[in-house]
Order: structure tokens, then sequence, then C-alpha cells
DNA sequence: AAGTCTATTATTAGGAG
DNA sequence: CCTCCTAATAATAGACT
């Protein structure tokens, strides 16, 4: 029975910052810290009355998303819509962390923007692909609280 | 001297999940809170393997953003392009935490995109919104990791 | 894949600067 | 706006169910 005591092999363990090989590990980690970051977007949200929008791709195609207070599209929406909005250029505070080596352009949003909304445009089974989007939508969604 | 050790009072304090209405102390958590949680994003981008994006809007037009892996513009616009993309509906899972009382039509963010892509078109001082733009971001630009 | 337990690490409120 | 400090709360890795 004392064996039992030095066996004990629990409690949080330190992590090193780097990508995890093991897929079921990483799927695990994944899953718990997305529901801690999506907690804590919700507190920031009631705490400092702020709008939060958060977008998941996972590189297999997988996506998810959350938005705290406002609807998702709405919070998105005012982002595209920033560079549109000459009179308040100088409140806007940008972060920008970019770990890839290429030059960003700050109009690129806008040129796929009309590029997807042109494609849109050209197709004529919107209104098929919005209810299957809308059916889906229903199913999945949960309230965590 | 004694008195010292019974006046100290630090630490951390339990906080309830509501609005905090003095304005130093609220902009004080958000701007630790945001920091927090664009760390835990930036942390979860690397263990997994995902590209996150985060927005951010304040009631008084400040905003900021966030990406790590991949571009903010790149990860908004697959989830923007996804409504659009008929063979991968089966792969999405969906999180909707939404506190708003009307409906979620999911194609709203379609329609506001169309409108926006509209009132952009109709202007012809484009480029030196892009300019403005551009010099805004590099000179705020900075990197935290 | 999603919940429970536990020990440990990580975050952060309040205060001071 | 920061950064540093401390003590407390909160998040979570690993193991198990």
């Amino acid at each position: 029975m004392g064996d039992d005591v030095n066996k004990r092999k629990t409690g949080r363990v330190k992590r090193q910052v780097v990508r995890i090989e093991n897929d079921a590990k990483r799927q695990l980690t994944f899953s718990r810290r997305r529901n801690g970051l999506i907690k804590k977007a919700y507190e920031l949200s009631v705490l400092c009355n702020i709008d939060v929008a958060l977008v998941f791709h996972s590189p297999d195609g997988h996506f998810s998303h959350f938005s705290a207070k406002s609807r998702i599209e709405d919070v998105l929406y005012r982002f595209v819509s920033l560079g549109h909005d000459k009179g308040r250029y100088g409140l806007f505070d940008f972060i920008a962390l970019e770990n890839h080596e290429d030059f960003v352009y700050p109009f690129t949003i806008m040129q796929y923007m009309i590029r997807t909304i042109d494609e849109i445009r050209n197709e004529d089974d919107i209104a098929l692909k919005t209810f299957r989007y809308l059916s889906l939508s229903l199913s999945l969604e949960f309230e965590t609280y």
C-alpha cells in the first residue's frame, strides 16, 4: 500500500512551447487549451466590455470560432472595414506578430474579400448552401456557459 | 514594524466575472488579460500547429488584433470563404456562444462583406488610404516574442 | 473524445514605482 | 502606458475512467 504513494506521479508538469508530435496528445492539448482560451476570452469581454473574436484553423481543415458579446460576423466586419474608415486611423493600435518572411500588404485582406465576393456572385446555389450551412451550424452549436 | 506585516494586503484576489466599472482598473485589466490571451493563443498555435486569429474591439472604437503562424488576413479569409466551399462541410465543427437574442443567420457575414466591397469600389482614394494604413501599421508593429 | 483527480505550473489582482 | 513584487486564484499535464 505504501508503494502506491511512491508510484504516484500526477500533477502538472512543465512543457516546452514546441509542437507536440504525438497525435493523441496534441489533440487533447488542443481541446483543453482551446477551451481555456475561450473561457479567458469570454471573461475579458465581460470584465472589460470588449468584443472578442477568435478563429482557429488546423492544418487538416478543421476550424472553430468563438465570439463573445457580439456576433463574430459583426466583430470581423468591423475589422475588415477599418481600412475603409478614414476618420479614425489615429485611434487604432496594432499588435502584429508575423512569423512569415514575406512582406505584409495591409490591403491584402480587401483583395481577398473582393475575390471571394466575386466568386460568390457568380454562383446561383447560394440559397442551397445557406440552408446547408445553417442546418449544420444549428446542430453543432452549444452553450458552454 | 510588526504592523507592516499585518497591514500587508497583496496577492491575487478573487474577482467576479462582471464588468469592471472603474475606468482605470478596467483598462489595466484589459491590458494584462489581453496580453495573457495573446500569449496563450501563441502557445496553442505552436503546441498544436493551429492558426489562431484574435480580434478585439472596445466600445470607444479602439481595436487590436493578433495572429500567430499565419497572417491574420489569411486566417480570416479562410473563415469567410468557408461558406463558399461546398465539398468540406462535413469537416467543420462549430463552437458558437451567442449572448444576443436575435437569430444568427450564417450568411450575414457574406452580406456584410458584399456591402463593404461595394462601398470600397465606389471610392477612388484607395491608394491614399492604403499608403496611410501601411505607414501606421509599420510604425506600430512590434514583436512580442 | 470527453470528464475526474491531483500536484504543480501559470496567471494575475492589488500595490508601488 | 509600463515593470516589478507578492500571494492568491486559475489552468492544466499526465494518468485513469
